[in-house]
DNA sequence: CTTTGCACCTGTTGGC
DNA sequence: TGCCAACAGGTGCAAA
């Protein structure tokens, strides 16, 4: 298995988050759209032509996430993103363009973010004053994992009569948002159920477990990522320690921190992923 | 309906 | 030392 020793930088919903709080900051409570200008008409989808007339000379009211996608919120509609891969929203300065600056959001002070994507597997995308509930990227999303919804019932009604692998299952944005790749193995472990397991085998207690450290390693990311918000400005999305915390992702073959059995390494959906032999049943 | 597999994209890495 | 195939990731779609 591949190693890649930089994941700590792909944003899943931790990181989202955490960008979100910095665009938030610095967006504050007065900011005004200038202007959109698009480098491009694409990312990995087509961005809507008649995003920067809507959006000019709009007062920012808020900016929110919903899984991994970052909402700006103006009262014409709401500018859409996702980070995909290698996306970041930076504060950049007049000159110092990059071939990966996919579009730039000027704003009425001066200030200008970009967002630069050099893998292009981010999103950007615009939602209609009022059409939130009924946008095509949204309409299907599963609970917050940090939310109330996201309880042992929930996943215990969910997964019944479902054969597909519960790593797998929980990275279904249907079923469940915000859970990628890095997160479900850590999440796995903490909970103590192999990745490979099928998901409607689940006991009800094995559900109450991994509900419970679905949010709690989310939660714990994010209070890592939270202690460089103050570097928003330098760093964009590139975000937090919590990598140096990963108990078994990217560990294949080491030693398990709980117990010492060799971690395992394998795939489950086509993507990498990490267990310990004897802690996961 | 569920499940599986792959395309998308490009910077980085590992093997030769 | 340098080259190049393989790989990483989230999402969406086609096919089974």
């Amino acid at each position: 298995m591949t190693k890649c020793k930089r994941m700590g930088e792909v944003p899943e919903l931790p990181e989202v988050e955490t960008v979100r709080r910095g665009l938030e900051r610095l967006l504050g409570s007065t900011a005004v759209i200038r202007a959109i200008r698009l480098q491009r008409p694409d990312i990995r989808f087509p961005i809507p032509k008649e995003l920067p007339r809507k959006l000019a000379r709009q007062p920012v009211t808020g900016v929110r996430r919903r899984a991994k996608y970052l909402l700006i919120e103006t009262p014409a509609g709401i500018l859409l993103s996702h980070l995909g891969m290698t996306g970041t929203w930076r504060l950049v300065e007049r000159g110092a363009e990059d071939k990966h600056d996919h579009c730039y959001l000027d704003l009425e002070d001066g200030r200008r973010f970009a967002f630069r994507d050099p893998r292009r597997f981010g999103i950007i995308d615009w939602i209609e004053a009022g059409g939130e509930a009924a946008h095509r990227r949204l309409k299907d999303l599963g609970p917050e994992p940090l939310g109330e919804a996201w309880t042992e019932d929930y996943l215990w009604r969910a997964s019944r009569g479902r054969k597909v692998a519960v790593k797998v299952f929980v990275m279904n944005q249907k079923i469940i948002v915000g859970v990628g790749n890095i997160y479900a193995s850590e999440a796995l472990f903490r909970a103590r159920i192999r990745p490979g397991r099928p998901s409607g085998r689940l006991t009800r207690a094995e559900c109450g477990r991994l509900v419970l450290a679905v949010r709690e390693v989310l939660s714990e990311a994010i209070a890592a990522g939270g202690s460089t918000i103050s570097d928003f400005r330098h760093a964009g999305g590139s975000s937090g320690y919590f990598q140096n915390s990963f108990r078994v992702y990217d560990r294949g073959g080491e030693p398990c921190t709980a117990c010492g059995a060799q971690l395992r390494a394998g795939a489950l959906g086509g993507r990498s992923t990490f267990w310990c032999p004897r802690c996961q049943a």
